[in-house]
DNA sequence: GATAGGGAAGGACATATGTCCTCATGATTT
DNA sequence: AAATCATGAGGACATATGTCCTTCCCTATC
């Protein structure tokens, strides 16, 4: 991590997120603007919390540990998103770790200047409640889904939502496979079990698999194997 | 539902749930009480949402029907508990159903004078904060149990807080079997397996079971069980 | 070019879980 | 009391998923 002391910068994303109403003038010069490089961990799991967090750029992988060293991913999140928040409002450790899966910016801000100018100041309560009621509903969502579908519906899903977030003219619906064990962490199944997912999609003419890469043939198919279940 | 037309009590239990600073003034002539019997639908998955309600007395149940008609049941909730929030602070239909389990005492508050008079009140919105974040962690901590343990351990957690829950001098660690099917939704699985893993609990000493009853013989092996798992 | 090392894919087997159906028991009706 | 019914428990089998290990291919190193 390192910060990086542009102010103009700083105001830049502020205004891009539509942040300046939220972080008011007696946040303003307590904010900074800190860069972590692709890997590099954010927050751990179980550390006291003390800033709070909004990512501007980049993206972040979010992921809990269980005692006996499994891991969960629990998403891939993009701008705009906060790190931090829940941990902020009940005063408790961080309770998931993220890292940089990109090189990723993000503003920082000390509690102690939340609390001293934020408590009351409804602006930042509300942006607040947004934030967090739409973890929620994600979440939500995520747990009624893991819980009623197996593990082939939920790795349609996620292709779905990858292929669209890597979309770009260039590799277009192609997913590297070297996330695979990503994959597999984040809708909760073993390595080897997406595996046999994936060799079934092959089969069914879902997907293809070449060199490193799965590509969608069949987004419809995708989309229907998934289709009951609502998006966020 | 019955409105009950007692601000007397209305007043008590605003108070005995320390909530008088939340609503203010200005919302007090628009609070009600309502009673629900147990079993009826308190809100339905889908409706639009128009009303914020507490719970302050009795237990409700909350759960979540796919679009297959399973049914999901997320948790049994007693006060001080609220329903709408989040619906409220985004704007959006019930995301859930909630059933009373018994009678339940709600208070009650249309939207639209949350949106009037409460919008800029602080304290609402920390209140709003804290209900909201709590269900988070609750809801986050039972995202990464369920995909990361099997029905084995998700069951003994189960037992554990359901039996604290209904533990009364007279029936003491007894639970009726009447809600293993309840039990069965709540922790994702079919009621036939939670038969076979009661089985495998009572070969182990763990429980027993009673002319429509379990009864819970070993609290210290099912902690053990459920021992990796922090609670809440 | 040969070899070792690493990672990805897949085989074999065990376990967890779901579905459907049967059976027993006790309550209810006739 | 006999017949019927509802309900809970459990058997049989199929499917989903996890674990461990092997195989194969690519690359780095000598």
């Amino acid at each position: 991590m390192k910060e990086i002391e542009n102010r103009e910068l700083l105001q830049d994303y502020l205004h891009a997120h539509q942040l300046a109403s939220v972080f008011h003038e007696p946040f303003l010069s307590h904010l900074s603007l800190y860069q972590f490089d692709q890997g590099e961990l954010i927050c751990a799991q179980g550390e006291s919390a003390c800033h709070l967090y909004v990512l501007v750029q980049g993206k972040v992988k979010i992921f809990t540990t269980s005692p006996e060293g499994k891991t969960l991913i629990l998403s891939f999140k993009k701008p705009l998103e906060v790190i931090g928040d829940i941990e902020y409002v009940r005063g408790i450790p961080y309770l998931n770790s993220v890292e940089a899966a990109s090189t990723v910016l993000m503003i920082g801000i000390h509690y102690r200047w939340l609390k001293k100018y934020g408590t009351d100041y409804a602006p930042l309560l509300q942006f607040l409640l947004q934030i967090i009621t739409h973890k929620f509903c994600v979440k939500s969502n995520s747990l009624s889904i893991n819980l009623l579908y197996p593990v082939e519906v939920r790795f349609a899903r996620y292709l779905l939502s990858v292929s669209i977030e890597e979309w770009n003219p260039a590799n277009k619906e192609q997913i590297s496979t070297s996330n695979l064990l990503d994959a597999a962490n984040m809708i909760g199944t073993s390595y080897r079990h997406l595996n046999r997912v994936i060799q079934q999609f092959c089969k069914e003419g879902l997907i293809e698999r070449a060199n490193g890469f799965l590509l969608i043939k069949d987004r419809e198919g995708l989309a229907k194997l998934a289709s009951e279940t609502p998006n966020e």
